[in-house]
DNA sequence: GTCTATAAGCGGATAGAC
DNA sequence: GTCTATCCGCTTATAGAC
């Protein structure tokens, strides 16, 4: 019954899969059951429900990242609870991170920087932390930012792998993909040894 | 003289940066220094001056990765070849790597097949088969993406890199994420062990 | 091959009745 | 709050002169 929420809700999801200019405020309305004018009465124009649609599906993701991160716990175990929820929330939700995509690609300054204020500051910074405590002598800024590649990047590239050599569909299991970036952060491409690197 | 050339050029820019809807027929034949109308006499429609655009920017990346990792040298060195050429590429031209950032986020299944046939397939088979002799009892696909991730993501990023904590500007040199990548794809996060890891 | 003129349609947004 | 009706600008694309 709440108009609003289901304005918010329904043009995340259009937004998300077919980006800001293939989406009408026809369309939106057409979601929600209502009619476009009726939009008007909720949002000052389209830019305002698209900024706040994004908001509304971002809202609380940051939080879940913090809780994994938190407690006493072993450093490398916070850094695998931190990868599993990252990998989690974005498989179970692709469209909250194709929005993100669409903001880090179509985004001005403005935007960007608002976006890192309210979303991606936090969960980085607790990264960058973690990283920091795990390997102090490398650069973390490259390592907190490699960390989020590797699961982002993969979850990203759900419509294209199916189409690459080797793919199973096992690989779209978020556990699975924790389990391979941890795997891989712990001791690189070669764990043991076979043929000796170098 | 080659006004073909000129359109698609000017076009792969606009479209690249502002994506698909954003840019109109009138944008781009102005950036030429044309009307709108004079762009038929090149190309049939709109979309058909869009896919030709991308074709012809992506034209010779995939040779040149190609190049980048043959030969009989070691596993490792092809490797670092292989990812020094990769940021290297899309560092000097970043416009490339967005419009593939568009073309997976709006592409179809029908244009994605396209794409991948024609620019994906080779550079990542060459590279699913360099992780297996490196590390053959792991997952090649998983690996090759991770790789990919490593270098695009970073690369894709640095419109919002600067906003997070401990970005320096070094960070945007190929060199150096390539150094930082082969690292860490060497002996994951905790090169040496000073805390044992669990 | 490029131009001017124009067709035809869709987009965001507003006015005013209910 | 929602509706119908409508305005107006911009878009792709075509027609036809040069």
């Amino acid at each position: 019954m709440d108009t609003r929420h289901n304005i918010l809700t329904a043009a995340a999801v259009l937004f998300a899969r077919n980006g800001y200019d293939k989406v009408s405020m026809r369309d939106i309305a057409g979601a929600v059951g209502i009619r476009a004018p009726a939009l008007y009465n909720h949002f000052p124009d389209k830019e305002h429900l698209y900024l706040e649609s994004i908001a509304h599906v971002l809202q609380g993701k940051a939080e879940a990242l913090a809780r994994a991160i938190a407690g006493a716990a072993p450093a490398w175990t916070r850094l695998e609870r931190y990868v599993a929820c990252l990998a989690r929330i974005f498989t179970e939700d692709p469209d909250a991170l194709r929005l993100i995509q669409r903001e880090v690609l179509n985004g001005d300054d403005a935007r960007l920087r608002t976006l890192t204020d309210q979303v991606f500051q936090t969960p980085f910074q607790d990264m960058l932390d973690l990283v920091q405590e795990l390997s102090p002598g490398r650069d973390a800024h490259l390592l907190a930012i490699s960390v989020m590649a590797l699961v982002l990047d993969h979850i990203e590239l759900a419509c294209l792998r199916p189409l690459l050599p080797g793919y199973r569909p096992e690989h779209d299991d978020p556990e699975v993909l924790a389990r391979h970036v941890c795997t891989l952060l712990r001791a690189g491409l070669v764990d043991a040894a076979p043929s000796a690197p170098r």
